[in-house]
DNA sequence: CTGAAAGCGCTAACAT
DNA sequence: ATGTTAGCGCTTTCAG
């Protein structure tokens, strides 16, 4: 390409990177002769030589999950207006996939990470050795080298919960994910909170803890709701777990707001719709994404920045799930 | 690190890609070293010098559409059997974003793409003069130099509608895509062909076409029930739309199922939730992905392969909203 | 302002 | 079986 055009290679590279010290002239020419020959750059050797690159990998725990793609989107609106592209790896919730693909980000060597930890076993070691520019979003990082975007999901949680009895559910209940999982901890840990500044009894009894899927939901809803004391009321940990409680819900014969009263975190697109609409948790899932961004873009620019925890607030939205008819 | 287990680089790289023809005393030293020094391979330089790497593009039009997360579900599963790592890329039904996303895996010379094409002006060129290894999913390539699978939509819009009119509804309306977008016209084009069949009238005035989203097909929706003469039942062409289509059932205070019949694209998670459950014709999103993925190997393995299209079929699931009570 | 040449980290011939 | 060496395609000194 560069002798199609008449000039070294060195040229040709500095004209192709708009280098302002090329004779517009040979520039152009470049340019035209690249064009026609349907020139693309070779990344891996351009990669090498710089010894970056112009990627960021963001990892998500769950690409079903409509609070993730929302995150997702959040990062690429930064990214690409900075000239930055953005992978996404789906670590589905497993500790392995994640962490092959924290070695995949590492080898091709990305300009940095955006992460959702999987949970408790998530390992970041062999990023921050490196100094690989991270940033944690949704959960926090145990020994938290790295700057994080959290959501306040346990003050969150305390107010869905005091929302519900403040409505006259006698008991209320709570599903939410795995143990160690910090969303899942937080939520729960509101939960008793706001049972016991109102005076409730707390109980193992009405608490459920099981994976961050509908199915799971679903079978310990129901689990929940057949036993001898039943909550008549229900805090739920994310929108993929509220499918399975409202299944359980009708499965069970149960009518939502009137025998059993529901908040679910995460304001999913179909949350209006069902019958009450559903209450949840709204929880600025584009902000958390952008904020992680442009977090990521400073330290990439500047990699001796202190690191800082950024805190968004989720707001509780009521619609006709937690409330009664009279 | 080579140094440190005492060895050539040579040999230190062929252990570590575990060649059969290496001490394994040797070996076991290299393994030991690189562990130690928390070695990552330099992927830029492997992949340039290999001129191949072990990860696939995959180019969805929408990420927030659960269609196309199950989609990419499907090639990750396949992906990862066979040792590659797979990237996700939000085209955003944007042709920009799409092109931009393309010149990035040809530069990154990934090893294959899976690609939903945004519409007509998707210009796959640049990957079929590289030689780049590309199968299309859901919608098809209008040159088709390139593995595709399909869903036999236009006949499944054919069914659902027919199955409308069986149900008793009088004047069945149509909600889809924009003009271009073959999954979009090839609803239409069913829809159109079971009217006729049956014998009914077909009119444009009972179509709405708008991007695939639910704010344009809420607005869609309003306009077509607020005509004089109006439709008592509508097929709708994606779930995305399905929700602004509930949204303005809603607003207008009209009864799903009763006042309005509805069928939508797309099994969603909370389709059975609402109420009553939501009649949908669901497409095998997850064996979309599959069949792409293993067919993109395969091609990857053998690249004289001649080009082939799959078609997989779509299923009706009645559920309440298509059904009036007597 | 342009060209020649070195070298990024790795792997594959080739030689031993 | 192991080491030596060349070279993947690019960018960037360093000379001119």
């Amino acid at each position: 390409m560069a002798t199609k055009a008449g000039v070294s290679t060195a040229t040709a590279s500095r004209a192709l990177n708009g280098k302002s010290t090329v004779d517009p002239i040979l520039a152009a020419r470049v340019l035209s002769a690249a064009a026609e020959l349907g020139y693309q750059p070779n990344g891996p050797a351009r990669n090498l030589r710089r010894q970056e690159t112009a990627v960021l990998a963001l990892i998500i725990s769950d690409v079903e999950n409509p609070f993730f793609t929302s995150i997702a989107r959040g990062v690429e609106d930064v990214a690409q207006a900075v000239g930055y592209s953005v992978v996404l790896c789906n670590a589905d919730e497993n500790p392995d996939k994640e962490r092959r693909y924290i070695d995949v980000a590492i080898q091709e060597r990305v300009a940095g990470v955006v992460l959702s930890p999987t949970g408790t076993a998530t390992n970041v070691d062999a990023l921050t050795t490196r100094g690989t520019p991270l940033v944690a979003v949704d959960r926090h990082l145990p020994d938290a080298s790295a700057d994080m975007v959290l959501v306040d999901t346990k003050q969150a949680a305390k107010e869905a919960t005091a929302h519900l009895i403040s409505q006259g559910y006698d008991q209320v209940g709570c599903i939410t994910g795995p143990i160690g999982i910090p969303t899942a901890d937080d939520r729960l840990a509101g939960y008793k909170d706001a049972t016991r500044a109102a005076k409730r009894r707390y109980s193992a009894k009405f608490v459920r803890r099981t994976a961050y899927r509908a199915d799971g939901a679903r079978d310990a809803t129901i689990d929940l709701l057949t036993q001898d004391e039943r909550p008549d009321a229900l805090l739920v940990a994310n929108s993929t777990m509220a499918i399975g409680v409202l299944e359980a819900l009708s499965e069970l014969d149960l009518r939502l707001g009137e025998d059993v009263g529901v908040v679910a975190f995460d304001d999913a697109p179909w949350a209006p719709l069902v019958n009450p609409p559903l209450s949840v948790v709204s929880q600025p899932a584009y902000d958390i994404g952008k904020v992680a961004a442009e977090l990521l873009m400073a330290r990439i620019a500047d990699s001796t920045r202190t690191f800082t925890t950024t805190t968004l607030r989720a707001n509780l939205i009521t619609r006709g799930s937690s409330t009664r008819k009279r």
